[in-house]
DNA sequence: CGGATTTGACCCGCGC
DNA sequence: GCGCGGGTCAAATCCG
């Protein structure tokens, strides 16, 4: 299940990885940089012209030390080929440009005598080198063009994203407010991420629409419920039964699963909704967002009280799974499953579903917001078309946005059962955020998976996959993002290595992609304000600390819980409910 | 005594 | 239709 296996290995396999996508990036970066910052200056159409220039000035002093060597091997074969061939002259000739050195050419065309050998000579190195030159240009302006292009889709594609985002912050205020709640002014994404709406901060498993006021908008699920399955009702309904304090119809509805759910949106719950958000809120309620952290303590602290509701032997992994059901409010349909990873034993997966119906504390808010922006992002994107460019674009930058401070990793399965992101805050300390990005998947999924398809058709250099698999699901469709593009990218420098076999493209198509992902991702202003974006969806103006604070606690191991390793094997000692 | 945990049983979906 | 596995329930038990 963990492509993690035995950090040593697993670790290594990651950084290889990373380092692949980094190294295409940084070659590329590098040639930004030489060409003077071409691809930061590509939006304004100078660009390209100045990358040229730049890269001209460059050719000419690479060219310059080629000269001497070219020379020297030009100069022995014409001369050899002339003693014994005159046609080597008119073949050599004829590759001069027929510009400027036109001249030269016809005294060379005429003098054909020894004496003028070294005239001759020097001007079909010349020729050569021009040609060579010009060669060398022509390629260079084909990339230039290409990264253009790529220039172009990324932003084509960021603007989508914002325009998401935008859409999010206009739907989520209206989905947040309970319905008992008046209707606060109509959403402004700031006001709302100012103090008002803060205190209700929601682990909301998926978009806006499905958010928690949504789902205490949907009580009519619950009355509509009588004639569903059990099933459906045993989640959601039973609930509702069971905890089933007054408000709990209501937001039960908020945790009913997907399989459930749709027929029951279809049924009533969704009034005034169209069938695609009905589909999308369905989908949503099926979002799982999993956190991958080392820690020694039994459950993560994230601020919640759980309630151990049950424990299973998973398949495949010796450690038991634990249940926990969010007990801060009566009825408060969140849960949680706890479970370590069976390769290693220190990484603990934590999976949230379903949206808290209550306030939290701060200290909840730092997950729920995390976990929250996370699903936000993996429904936002892959919602609308599972293989959209844009969608998996959005999806991309989750772990920059989700976790900008943290080294972090989101892997995105948007896949059945259900869609899960998963935040993987396993791999570097918070202090040296080398971000690990790993993308594993199962060994047995399609080569396409493991590609990360990127608008306009290219793919992303696909990332080293281990053999192991991280994240149990069928299909898997992955998504990393380094959390921090320059130090990655410096690792990159120290790792630089041909790209892996798996994801293959075109070098120099997925050079520019790659180059111009990381243009655009190592670019603190749009991380910052794709997260500050988010984050004001969510209310969270703890959002940034979240990240913080998050990364830290899952990554110097929870406190408090020293010694429970020993739970780790046996079944159920996990301790109380979690309280921080 | 109340709340939390444990744990076997049950239900359901899915694959064969 | 059957078996399997995931998820949940609920009685029993534990604990402060």
């Amino acid at each position: 299940m963990e492509a993690d296996d035995s950090g040593g290995g697993g670790g290594r396999a990651r950084r290889s990885v990373e380092v692949d996508f980094f190294s295409d990036e940084k070659k590329n970066m590098k040639k930004s940089r030489v060409s003077g910052g071409a691809a930061a200056e590509a939006d304004d159409g100078k660009g390209p012209a100045a990358a040229g220039l730049a890269i001209k000035k460059e050719d000419l002093t690479i060219n310059v030390s080629r000269r001497r060597l070219l020379r020297s091997s030009i100069a022995r074969h014409l001369f050899n080929s002339r003693r014994s061939n005159a046609c080597a002259r008119p073949c050599s000739l004829q590759l001069l440009p027929a510009g400027n050195n036109a001249r030269s050419d016809r005294s060379m065309v005429v003098d054909d005598d020894a004496a003028s050998r070294p005239d001759h000579e020097e001007k079909s190195r010349s020729s050569n080198e021009l040609a060579a030159m010009q060669a060398e240009l022509g390629r260079m302006n084909e990339e230039n063009q290409r990264l253009r292009g790529m220039l172009t889709q990324v932003t084509t594609s960021y603007q989508a994203l914002q325009m998401h985002l935008v859409a999010l912050m206009q739907q989520r205020p209206q989905m947040m407010q309970p319905p008992t709640q008046p209707e606060p002014p109509p959403p402004h994404q700031d006001g709302k991420a100012e103090g008002a709406v803060v205190p209700r901060q929601f682990l909301d498993l998926g978009p806006s629409s499905g958010a928690g006021g949504e789902a205490a908008e949907e009580p009519s699920n619950s009355s509509t419920e009588a004639g569903s399955p059990r099933r459906s009702s045993s989640t959601g309904n039973k609930d509702q039964e069971r905890g089933d304090s007054p408000d709990a119809p209501s937001t039960a509805a908020a945790w009913l699963p997907g399989r459930a759910m749709a027929p029951q949106m279809g049924a009533a719950g969704a009034a005034g909704k169209s069938h695609d958000q009905q589909a999308q809120d369905a989908n949503m309620r099926k979002a799982r967002v999993s956190v991958r952290a080392r820690s020694e303590a039994p459950i993560i602290a994230d601020g919640c009280q759980w309630r151990k509701y049950g424990q299973k032997m998973a398949k495949g992994n010796p450690c038991p799974r634990a249940y926990y059901r969010c007990t801060m409010a009566t009825g408060c349909p969140v849960r949680k499953q706890v479970q370590r990873c069976a390769e290693d034993r220190s990484i603990l997966i934590t999976t949230y579903e379903g949206t808290h119906n209550h306030p939290l504390p701060p200290a909840a808010m730092a997950m729920a917001s995390t976990t929250s922006a996370a699903a936000s992002m993996l429904l936002s994107g892959s919602m609308p078309s599972a293989d959209g460019a844009a969608g998996l674009m959005s999806s991309n930058f989750l772990a920059r946005t989700v976790l900008p401070c943290s080294s972090s990793m989101a892997t995105i399965s948007a896949s059945a059962p259900f869609p899960t992101v998963t935040l993987d805050l396993t791999h570097a300390p918070p202090g040296a955020p080398n971000a690990v990005p790993l993308n594993a998947a199962r060994p047995g999924a399609p080569a396409p998976q493991f590609q990360v398809p990127l608008p306009g058709g290219g793919m992303a250099p696909a990332f080293a996959v281990p053999p192991q698999v991280l994240y149990n699901q069928s299909k898997f469709s992955g998504l990393q993002m380094s959390s921090d593009s320059a130090e990655a990218a410096a690792a990159a420098a120290q790792f630089a290595q041909p790209r892996p076999p798996i994801g293959q493209l075109p070098g120099p198509l997925s050079d520019t992609v790659s180059a111009a992902a990381a243009a655009i991702t190592a670019d603190p202003n749009f991380t910052v304000a794709l997260a500050a974006a988010i984050t004001s969806i969510i209310g969270g103006q703890h959002a940034a600390a979240a990240g913080n604070s998050n990364a830290n606690n899952t990554n110097t191991n929870t406190t408090s819980n020293t010694n429970n390793t020993s739970s780790n094997n046996t079944t159920s000692n996990n301790t109380n409910s979690e309280t921080q």
